[in-house]
DNA sequence: GACCAGGCACATC
DNA sequence: GATGTGCATGGT
């Protein structure tokens, strides 16, 4: 499995070109984006950060002040604004209250420390607190989205569709543990699926499929050929 | 107009 | 423990 994984890996970044996630200025940001992101297509998270940003608002301070109400105005674009907006708050109020208001100061915390921390913020779940602990805070633990899950289905590396943990078991198991591995590897599989998996559950037209043994597809905008053996 | 998008919490059975 | 539902905007 490790050598399959690692396989993949290296033809997809062959193909794609590494992905330089998070896209994000500073690790706020980046944690920001994670919530913003829950259920929501990535082009209406990138205008509720422009507005945050135009309001001044990837601050900590200015986050902690605002009132959740005219926060949720401001994230409008990325949709469940409101509940988005509590969940923003008490992500604030928890690097307030646990780490001195100083994001950067988490890294200090041991990483399943760090994660039950998360974990137990409302409206933090597995994959923002995996995408924050990974993408803001540089921690080698492996994300998992919608996207893995039916990576690992369509490409039978697991029977039936994997459970969050086991999709992460399976490849922290087997890969070596390492934070620029699991940040590549997972905005790969990303880029993948949202260029040849776009219909759910299947991705009928993936290249990377178990079934088809050998293809080659041209390559669109920077993306090269790429070898499925 | 229907469906989908880089989830999560909560209610119900 | 498993399943269903609410949360909401914007692109295709």
């Amino acid at each position: 499995m490790r050598s399959r994984l690692l396989n993949i890996f290296d033809r997809l970044l062959h193909a794609f070109g590494p992905r330089y996630w998070w896209p994000g200025d500073s690790p706020l940001e980046v944690a920001v984006g994670a919530i913003l992101t829950q259920n929501t297509a990535w082009g209406n998270v990138e205008k509720a950060i422009a507005n945050l940003k135009e309001a001044g608002m990837l601050d900590m301070d200015k986050l902690r002040a605002i009132d959740q109400v005219s926060l949720a105005d401001i994230i409008r674009p990325a949709g469940f604004f409101r509940v988005k907006a509590k969940r923003l708050k008490s992500f604030v109020e928890f690097v307030e209250r646990e780490h001195g208001g100083v994001l950067e100061r988490m890294k200090e915390t041991q990483t399943g420390t760090l994660r039950s921390q998360l974990l137990g913020i409302n409206g933090i779940g597995p994959e923002t607190a995996d995408s924050i602990l990974l993408y803001a805070l540089d921690k080698p633990v492996f994300v998992v989205d919608a996207y893995t899950i039916r990576f690992l289905k369509n490409h039978g590396l697991h029977e039936g569709t994997a459970t969050y943990e086991e999709a992460q078991s399976l490849f922290m198991k087997h890969l070596p543990v390492d934070t620029h591995l699991f940040n590549e590897f997972h905005a790969l599989l990303v880029h993948l699926c949202q260029k040849f998996c776009k219909t759910k559950p299947l991705c009928s037209n993936c290249p990377l499929q178990a079934d088809k043994r050998t293809r080659r597809w041209k390559g669109q905008g920077n993306d090269r050929d790429i070898d499925v053996a």
